[in-house]
DNA sequence: CTGTTAGCGCGTTCAG
DNA sequence: CTGAACGCGCTAACAG
């Protein structure tokens, strides 16, 4: 059973304990199939018993590929994010990739950085997460090889999230109970997707239904939407929309201090504490786990053929 | 300006293109002092123009070494281990390594599995988050490479979280303000660190300053302690100590259901959100971040020589 | 101080 | 079907 042995193994080790030479352990290796059964048997048996290794490095050394592929999450506490990740994980672990995952703390010049050092390991593709303001001609040199998620873009592969949909969804759910009277806190509309998309779309639904509309727009932090809810609530307020759960959770706590236990609110990311928290709340599910998935099959797909670049959009689901 | 090269430039080229032999290219990327200043000017302009990147493959496959450290969280979406990570990674990075982040999901054999893929990448180190039942003996391949955190064992080198100075910490905040009834919310004892020791710690300080005991343990949710809250609260309980953030967070919102603006609580993490959401709550900050630059400083000092097994306690604090 | 030489472990020809 | 020989890009030991 797999001995631990002292010495590093070289491929001509299990050469020479295979009785063969070593482009033969290559060829079983590499899956060739030009090996009589026979040998190939043996060879398996030999690398097995002697715990035998190849050398990841030596390998994509003379492959030019490492298996490798990089993730650039903004921030590594996001949940969002996280959720993303997992999904990305699951797909490129089951196609024996690994990943390694840096931070670009929503810093063109941290992403320029690391995706230099990216290169320089020679990973094999990358998926990045999108921040306000991001440059995409960072990712020029890994022009077929990376896939972008969170933002708008047409030189590279991208998975986005539905910034409309989900607030269109989170809208329609309310105004389907025949309210009228929804405000809505945002983000600054300088970032366009959280910001700019999700407000267009409020404001889109409330011309579609007659809905006056009442807004504020700010930082993504639950004190910015603490301190928001106020001039967006009137007595007759029946609901608040939210960007966010962060913002939600920011404008459900002022709605318990003034005992507004009439406004129901909304958010985005499927958050459990919101719903933990305060009952009176549901939030839209942009499909984070899912849209990981799909950037990752995405990206696996461009590096097995020159796929052409496509752009897929994560459709939004109310949790159940 | 560093132009873009179709081809992939090597150390030999840019020798040709310097004037000088590889090796001199070769000891000027490795900071190696025996080359004239205005040789070494030369060939560092020479790199910067042309855009060289040395190979890490080549680079890890001569040296044995390839400059990557292995992470391994139990969970990607823990707030404690993000911090920590953070804290890792500012390190690492500094030292010009790179990580690679997998999630045991509290599991030794996804654990093991993770393990056995970092050895074959011949990964420098690892820095292991321990779990409850979490199997030492699965890091043995990296003896003297390895650190864990957040786990009790001898062989390997570990930084642990002062959890018994936390819970204490907790209560004498309490105790001096000559508070005698105070109740405590925790975990299955079953998981020693974050179950058994601070438990004990409660109970030891119960003992001390004779506090009535007054406990229960259940699962790490926000919903096992909202559940629990009740078995520990009486007329004259004064505050409720809890094992983790997580656990204030649900006991909080019990409170506030029954009114009770009396009691204070307190948790362990120093997440933001417990005090945005309840201002009548403290938490003890176990020092995820530093305990990350400790673990990390401490693996690449194992690196660099061959230092001995070290056991670290991460000192807790209360946030200002 | 610097150029030359010899491998590192592996995949891939190219002859058997 | 298989083995011998070559080279990937780089570092280290050895000469100048």
């Amino acid at each position: 059973m797999t001995q631990k042995p002292s010495q590093k193994l070289t491929i001509l080790d299990i050469a020479k304990l295979a009785g063969v030479g070593k482009s033969t352990v290559s060829r079983v290796l590499t899956q060739d199939p030009r090996v009589k059964p026979a040998t190939r048997e043996k060879v398996t048996q030999v690398i097995r018993e002697s715990g035998y290794v190849p050398s990841k490095s030596a390998q994509s050394m003379r492959g030019g590929n490492s298996r490798v592929i990089g993730i650039l999450v903004s921030r590594l506490d996001s949940p969002s994010e996280n959720k993303a990740v997992r999904g990305i994980l699951e797909v490129i672990y089951a196609a024996d990739y690994d990943a390694v995952i840096m931070e670009s703390q929503f810093c063109n010049d941290k992403t320029r950085e690391h995706i230099a050092v990216l290169e320089k390991r020679n990973v094999d593709g990358v998926i990045v997460f999108g921040f306000s303001g991001f440059d995409c001609a960072i990712l020029d040199s890994f022009a077929q090889r990376a896939v972008v998620i969170a933002v708008d873009t047409d030189s590279v592969s991208s998975v986005s999230y539905d910034n409309k949909g989900m607030i269109t969804l989170a809208m329609d759910q309310l105004t389907s109970k025949g309210m009228k009277h929804v405000s809505y806190i945002g983000v600054d509309p300088a970032d366009r997707t959280t910001g700019q998309l999700r407000l267009d779309a409020y404001l889109d639904v409330c011309a579609q239904q007659h809905i006056e509309p009442c807004y504020r727009t700010g930082e993504l932090s639950y004190d910015s939407a603490y301190t928001l809810t106020d001039a967006v609530l009137s007595a007759q307020t029946q609901a608040i929309v939210c960007a966010s759960d962060t913002l939600a959770m920011g404008v459900a706590k002022r709605l318990q201090e003034l005992n507004r236990t009439d406004v129901l609110v909304s958010g985005v990311g499927a958050t459990d504490l919101l719903r933990f928290m305060f009952p009176n709340t549901f939030s839209v599910d942009p499909g984070y786990f899912d849209a990981g998935q799909c950037a990752a099959d995405l990206l696996l797909q461009h590096l097995r053929q020159d796929a052409k670049i496509t752009h897929l959009v994560q459709r939004s689901c109310l949790p159940v």
